[in-house]
DNA sequence: TCGATAGTGTTATACTATAACATTAATAAA
DNA sequence: TTTATTAATGTTATAGTATAACACTATCGA
C-alpha cells in the first residue's frame, strides 16, 4: 500500500478552502460538482484519470461531460493541473502563487510532487526570448524513482 | 498555406540515412513501413498525429496497430519523439546525441522545434538530485507564439 | 415575474491507443 | 535445402480519452 498522508483530512479541507477562494476571487460559482470533483482528486493525493473520477462520482452526475466540464473549470481556475504524459490530474498545492507547475512523478508508486523553481523559470523564460517566443507556457514532468521506492526491496 | 522549407528534401533524406544508420547500430531492422512512417513524419515538418499517418499510408498497411507499432519502434530509437500536450509526433533533428529533447511550439502555426540545451539539463538535473529522484527522463513542452506569427497581421 | 445566462443532464460520437491472434517474412539451425 | 525459430505485419476487435450537440434546470439581475 501507499503510506497514507498523516495530515490528509487537512490537506482536502485546505485544497477545498483555497478552492473556495480562488472561485470568489475570480467570480466563479464554486458548484456542488466542481466542489465534488475537487474533492475526489484530493483524495487520492496522486495523479487521477478521468474516468476513475468518474467511477467515484455518484450515478446520477456520473457521465463524462459533467467530470470533464469540472475538470476544464479547475484547471481554467488553476486548482488543478493535468499530466499530460499520464493524462491524469492532479490537484494544485498553491493555487494564485504561479501559473504553471512542473512536476516530478515517480514510476513506481506513481506520487506527482510539484517541483516548480525560480532556476527552472528562469531557464524556460530565456530559452524562450532566445527563441523569440512569447506568450508562453511550459509543461515539465520529470519521471523517475523516487527514493522510498529505490530503497524498498524488489519484489 | 505553410511556407515549405527550403532544405526540405534534404531534410528528410538526411533523417532517411539517420535512420539507416541508427538501426545499423542498434541491430535492428529498418523496414518498408518503419521507413515510410518516418518519411511521412519528415514530409510535414510539425507535430503529426497517428491517424493522420495512418491516412498516408497506403490502404493496404493502413491500420491503427501498424502506425502505432511502427512509431514506437521509432521512438525507442529516438528518431521521434512524441509531443504529450499534442498527442502528436515528430521526427528527431539530431537522434544518437541526445536521450531526450525539450520543444518549443508555436500555439498559432504549429511549429515545434527542439530546443534542448545544456543549462536546461543541468536544472533538471539538480531538481531531480533535490528530490533523489533517480533514472530519470524529463518531458518539456513550452508552447507560446512564434516570432513570426506574433508579426503577421491579425485576419 | 420575467428574461438572460451559466451550469448540468443526456445521448451520441470523435479521437487515441492497445490486445489478441492469424499470417508472413527473415534468420538461424539441422 | 529443408526446417525450426523468431521478428514483423495484417486483421479484427475493443479499450481508453475527450468533446459535440441539444434539452433542461438553476441562478441572478432587471
Ligand atoms: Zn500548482
Ligand atoms: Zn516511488
Ligand atoms: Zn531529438
Ligand atoms: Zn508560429
Amino acid at each position: 500500500m501507499t503510506q497514507p498522508c498523516t495530515e490528509h483530512k487537512e490537506c482536502i479541507s485546505k485544497a477545498m478552502r483555497e478552492g473556495e477562494r480562488v472561485c470568489q476571487d475570480n467570480d466563479q460559482r464554486f458548484t456542488a460538482v466542481r466542489r465534488r470533483v475537487l474533492e475526489i482528486i484530493w483524495e487520492t493525493h496522486k495523479p487521477i484519470k478521468a474516468y476513475d473520477i468518474l467511477e467515484k462520482l455518484s450515478d446520477s452526475a456520473g457521465k463524462p461531460p459533467t467530470v470533464y466540464r469540472a475538470l476544464n473549470f479547475l484547471l481554467g481556475n488553476g486548482l488543478v493541473h493535468k499530466i499530460n504524459t499520464l493524462n491524469a490530474y492532479i490537484g494544485c498545492t498553491h493555487p494564485r502563487e504561479h501559473a504553471q507547475c512542473f512536476f516530478i512523478i515517480c514510476k513506481v508508486c506513481g506520487t506527482a510532487t510539484e517541483c516548480c523553481n525560480s532556476a527552472l523559470n528562469g531557464i524556460i523564460q530565456e530559452t524562450a526570448k532566445k527563441h523569440n517566443f512569447t506568450n508562453y507556457t511550459a509543461s515539465l514532468e520529470i519521471q523517475g524513482v523516487c527514493e522510498a521506492c529505490a530503497n524498498s526491496p524488489p519484489s
